[in-house]
Formats: structure tokens, C-alpha cells, sequence
DNA sequence: GCATTAAGTCACCGTTTAGTGACTTGATGG
DNA sequence: CCATCAAGTCACTAAACGGTGACTTAATGC
């Protein structure tokens, strides 16, 4: 039969897609194989004849997923444009991309919620792409540990701040007189990224 | 009865605490009736005859706690002497003791974890603790609104930077390079805010 | 000393959870 | 056409959850 009624590998894909609605639904609190199951429309049981348990079914939903900015998407789209920009425009660009970049993917924010909370499969894989994926860019664009002063501290506390900002503006709108829910007030923070680099770009003149 | 075995006013107490302990040693995902009952000792129904339930139990912590640094710790202890300080200064001393101060607040940290997933009494009282003392502390101190640039941002910047960092890093050791597990790292941070801090000065002065 | 009130105990309900063994039934090769 | 194997169904367990009614018993006023 071509289109068999009994697909085990279609079954496994509805089980791994169904991982991700309920993340996006009901968020990491009410992920369980119940939860899981009843969203692919299939049995519990499979989760365990194919995935071994929660865990394995977890970890293969981590290995299938776009959780993070890619390397094009922080630069702007053209790498060899991006590549010859002065570091001051390469750190203002890059924080604008990681903004958008994070705000976009709802998943995304629901295991970095998560992180705060618990170590599993999917956060490990969100923290290892993270982490080799940023030092990786900071090597290749950033002239990083030649500098006078710590870049990646300052690039580290933006990009924290943007991270905790957007999660956290998923159900608290405001910080620091900031209005999250208007678009206005995501203006403001980019302008601050602007700020903050443009300043340190000016200390980095200074001690030359 | 001096010291009555039975006594309505220690048992709520007992209650009322057993909700910190039991958020500090488990987590907010462990948090409800029989997890608290059991860590206080007494029987759940009393939440219900006492509280009304568990909300209500959430809002009686939620008063009684010290979630948030006071003007005083962010300003380092000496109000007036802080006053007559230079811009630059107040922000390198505040985002400090901020960093310090919520450092020394796991349960505060269990909050802001639980802020990203949930609203609730406790995440409410937390985010208008925050909310009012934060601009009222601003409006205070810092000259805001008569400046050219947009001090709020950067500030809310640094503050959400260094509060995700916080609480991610009581399970994450790494970001960006930086070792949160180490103390050198939180070194690297705090001389990220001064870095920070006389870049903006440096360009509000310039724009002067 | 006795009756009243409320502090505290306990057994139970219905629901949801993770996990398992036994079953039915569809697809496939010989 | 039939036997085999695995895909999928189902019923069940044990534990944990939030929540409630009925009970015992200690403290208090008279």
C-alpha cells in the first residue's frame, strides 16, 4: 500500500511537531506525554516504543528545530558586506538582528523560560548551539581579545538583557518605564543598543 | 493557655514561611498545598480555612518578604552622600549593588524565573516592588528626561542583562564566554557596566 | 464543671500524571 | 490465501494533585 494507514515514521513526526505546539500552546509546564500524545492524535504508548520516553521524544525535537539566529540572519543577509563594516556598525547591526531574530521565534523564548528553570535535552542543545554559535560569529567578526576593553562582557550583558526582556515581556508589560506591548517602547531599547555601542565604540577611540 | 499547643496566629506563620522554603529548595513547579502542608507540618485544609487557598497564601508571602534592594542598598547605604555624586558614578554604584543585591536573593531569583511563566500574586507584587521603587529611585537620583539621551533604556538594559544572567546562571555556567560559575566572571560583568556607564557619559557630554 | 467555639486531624473524592501489559488489526512476504 | 510482525488501541496501575466534609480535642467564657 502506498499510503499506508499504519506509518511509523509518520507517526514519529507527528509525535515530534506535536512537542512544539504544546511548547507554543501550553508552554514547558504542561509538556508530558499525555499532553504530547493527545496533540498528535496518536497513543502515549508510542512515545515509549519509539522515542524510548520523554526524554528521547525531547531530544529529537531539539535536533530538528531553527531555535537560533543563524550566522546570515545576525549579520544582516550579507555576510561579505557585513564583514568589512566598522565594529561599531557590525555590534549595532548584529544586536538589531538578535532582537528581531529572538522576538520571532516564540519557541525559542519558551526554552529560554524554561533554562531558568530546569536542564533537559532541549536545554542543553539550545545552550550548546548558543554558546559555539556566538563565540564562533565574535571570532570570525569581531576582533575580540585584541581590544583595549571587554567586548563580549558588553555584548554578553545586551544580548542578557534583550533575552530576558523579550521573555519576559510575554506577560509583564512594563520595566523600567519601558512599555513592552507598544512598539514604541522596543524602539527605545534599540536606540539604547545604539547608545551603549556608540559609547564604547568612543572609549575604545580614547585609549588607542 | 500562655503557650497553647493549638494557636491559629503560629500556625499561619508556619504556613506563610513553609512557602519560601519550599520555593527555595524545590522551585516554583513544585509549589502547592500538600508541598507547602507538608513542609510546615500542619494539614492542608488549614491553607483553605486560613488563606481562603492557595492564592490567597501566595499574596500573605508576597507581603511579608524582602524581594527587592531598597534605595538605600542600591545607593550603597549612604543616601545623601550618593546624591551629590556625579551621573556616572550613581550608575556604576547602583548597577553594582543591584548585581549584589539580587545576587543574595535566591528567592527573589526563583521569582523572576517564575515572572517569565506565569502570572500570579506573587509575580505581581514582585513586578510593581520593582516597577515603582525603580522609577521612583530614578526620578530621585538620576536627571531623567532632562537628558539628550535615553538613560532609562540603558539602564533597563544592564538591570534585565544582569537579572537574566542571574537566575540562568544557577544552572547554565556559560554565556558568551563568560563563566558564571566563576567570580572572575561576575568581575568581567561588573567592569562591563563601568564600561557601559562612561561610554553613555562620554557621549552625553559630547552632545552637550 | 460544663457548654461552646475553633484548632487541628483524617479519610475521602475526582482528576491528572507517568508508565505498562495485553490486545486487535492492518500491511507485507511467501 | 495465509502466516507473521509490527503499528496502533485500550485498560489498567500507582502516585500525586487540589479540594472537602466530618470528626476529635484543646482552649475559653460563664
Amino acid at each position: 500500500m502506498k499510503n499506508p494507514t499504519r506509518n511509523r515514521e509518520a507517526t514519529r513526526l507527528k509525535l515530534i511537531n506535536a512537542v512544539g505546539q504544546v511548547l507554543a500552546e501550553k508552554g514547558f509546564t504542561h509538556l508530558g506525554v499525555n499532553a504530547v500524545a493527545r496533540q498528535a492524535g496518536v497513543d502515549k504508548v508510542l512515545i515509549y516504543r519509539y522515542f524510548g520516553g520523554m526524554p528521547g521524544l525531547i531530544k529529537a525535537f531539539g535536533q530538528e528545530g531553527d531555535f537560533w539566529p543563524s550566522m546570515e540572519e545576525l549579520a544582516g543577509g550579507n555576510i561579505d558586506a557585513y564583514r568589512v563594516l566598522p565594529l561599531e556598525e557590525k555590534l549595532k547591526i548584529m544586536g538589531r538582528n538578535y532582537l528581531k531574530g529572538i522576538r520571532k521565534r516564540p519557541l525559542t523564548q519558551e526554552i529560554m523560560a524554561w533554562e531558568m528553570v530546569e536542564r533537559n535535552n532541549l536545554t542543553e542543545e539550545l545552550e550548546i548551539i548558543r554558546e559555539t554559535r556566538m563565540l564562533r560569529f565574535a571570532e570570525l567578526f569581531l576582533q575580540v581579545g585584541e581590544e583595549t576593553v571587554d567586548v563580549m562582557a558588553v555584548v554578553g550583558l545586551m544580548g542578557a538583557g534583550l533575552s530576558y526582556l523579550i521573555c519576559r515581556s510575554r506577560r509583564i508589560r512594563w520595566y523600567n518605564g519601558i512599555d513592552l506591548e507598544n512598539q514604541e517602547g522596543w524602539k527605545r531599547l534599540e536606540n539604547g543598543i545604539d547608545l551603549v555601542v556608540e559609547g564604547v565604540a568612543r572609549l575604545m577611540q580614547a585609549r588607542d
